[in-house]
RNA sequence: GGGGGAUUUCCCGAGCGGCCAAAGGGGGCAGACUGUAAAUCUGUUGUCACUGACUUCGGUGGUCCGAAUCCACCAUCCCCCA
């Protein structure tokens, strides 16, 4: 099976501009290809992850990979499928972001002697000139053309500034100057990036008339249409210090049904026999996709050390027995003066600072509601207090099922 | 440039000058049931030294015994006309 057939088995691929032309190019590794990722963060996150895949996988397959940081695209900020506006960010906190986005990316893409290329849209989006730009390439878009676009439809509600309506520009620029210097014929993105990469075949097109592709790749939805890699708290991270290796494995061990084999057969490189071998698991059995799924995906994030780390750690607390693997806290002296008596600690000081709750008050409910346990033993008062001998062995601390945490006075 | 409207707790959204820490929904958290899933049901959801106190309703001042609610100015956003 081919490269393209596999991500097509895989579901990965959503709109292609010219299927035959694509399939034929990537098949034989002639296509040098480019992913642009703004960075709106200070770490990449799951659907920068499975970009990063695709670049992987199209790289095993010969394909030449550029990756593209839009520095310069950051300042204007994508209104895709937003309602409302991108907050404008500093150019500091864009350089920083930037640094985070190369450290990480290094980690899967091989940027060895000819491999792949790495370049930042700033280089060249900040240099131009508003009125030669306007002249060049504002020309050949139609206002018309592009208010018809999906990704602004949204935002035609809530109002869009001509700072965003911009954003399409930027990018078709980046493919153009692409195309010209590096001799990139195609580009790459979420789906939600269709309008603006085909802003950069025409640009291409009427600008050199020659052809220039573009694909899609297929958004992450779970079953309820919601796109994956959120929580409440927000984003799903790679980076272990923004998101644990153990709240990331998880993330995926606690997906939907419906979602496993999706998610397998799209995020992780399991051969595709083995994973179709899969379709027929159901119900409790579909416990241990998710967690091939959740292994295989810290594996390839955090490392193979990581994901057993996760995995142990997940097994021996959910199933009885273990909790050698808790996450630890340590309270210092400090923590043990100046509370209500002295030398001793309240037990929703001790969940706050260990990170269990957010605050005193939040503790008191869950302690009402019969959520707490401490090594077992459900806590009702919630003036439960402990000294630092009762503390020296550690004891776990647990509020519902999943949040735990072993705490030691040293 | 002219006219009108909006700004409420994580989000949406209701809020007569006192009975408002503020309806309702969503989300979150906890409990029951389970498979560390989903669905369902229950409770809870500003903070704290918690039957009480304190801080919140875009910002700053003001009126009043008392303001999320009234007034003034500022900021931001939206709509209509040009």
């Amino acid at each position: 099976m081919q490269i393209y057939e596999e991500l097509q088995a895989r579901g990965l691929i959503a709109q292609v501009t010219d299927e035959a032309e694509i399939r034929d190019m990537i098949n034989q590794g002639k296509a040098t290809f480019y992913i642009g990722f703004d960075p709106t963060a200070d770490s990449l996150h799951v659907g920068h992850f499975m970009a990063l895949c695709l670049m992987k996988r199209l790289q095993m397959a010969g394909n030449k990979p550029v990756v593209l940081i839009g520095g310069g695209t950051a300042m204007v900020g994508d209104p895709s499928g937003r309602t409302d506006m991108r907050q404008m960010m500093t150019e500091e906190t864009i350089a920083h972001n930037v640094e985070c986005f190369k450290q990480q990316m290094s980690r899967f893409i091989d940027f060895g002697e000819g491999k792949a290329i790495l370049v930042n849209n700033k280089d060249w989006l900040m240099q131009l000139n508003y009125v030669e730009v306007l002249r060049d390439v504002g020309a050949c878009f139609s206002v018309n053309k592009m208010l018809s676009a999906e990704c602004y439809k949204q935002r035609m509600e809530k109002g869009l500034s001509f700072l965003e309506f911009n954003y399409m520009i930027m990018q078709s620029y980046d493919f153009y100057h692409l195309y010209k210097n590096y001799g990139c014929n195609m580009q790459f993105g979420g789906d939600d990036q269709w309008s603006n990469m085909l802003g950069g075949t025409e640009l291409i097109r009427r600008k050199l008339g020659k052809d220039a592709y573009a694909m899609t790749i297929t958004l992450l939805l779970n079953s309820e249409g919601k796109k994956m890699g959120k929580t409440a708290s927000g984003a799903v991270w790679l980076d272990p210090k923004k998101t644990t290796p153990y709240d990331f494995y998880q993330y995926w061990r606690n997906v939907n049904d419906a979602d496993v084999l999706k998610c397998i057969r799209m995020l992780t490189f399991l051969p595709l026999e083995q994973i179709d071998a899969m379709d027929s698991w159901e119900g409790a059995q579909l416990n241990t996709a998710k967690e091939i799924l959740a292994y295989e995906l810290t594996k390839l994030v955090h490392g193979e050390e990581e994901a057993e780390k996760a995995q142990a750690q997940a097994r021996s607390l959910f199933s009885a027995g273990g909790e050698a693997n808790a996450p630890e806290y340590k309270l210092t002296d400090a923590d043990f003066t100046g509370g209500m008596v002295e030398g001793q600690i309240d037990i929703g000081s001790v969940m706050v600072k260990a990170g269990l709750v957010k605050s005193k008050s939040e503790a008191r409910t869950a302690i009402q509601q019969g959520g707490v346990t401490v090594d077992g033993e459900k806590i009702t008062d919630f003036k439960t207090a402990y000294t630092k001998a009762d503390l020296a062995e550690g004891k776990l601390f647990r509020k519902g099922k999943k949040t735990f945490v072993k705490v030691i006075a040293e």
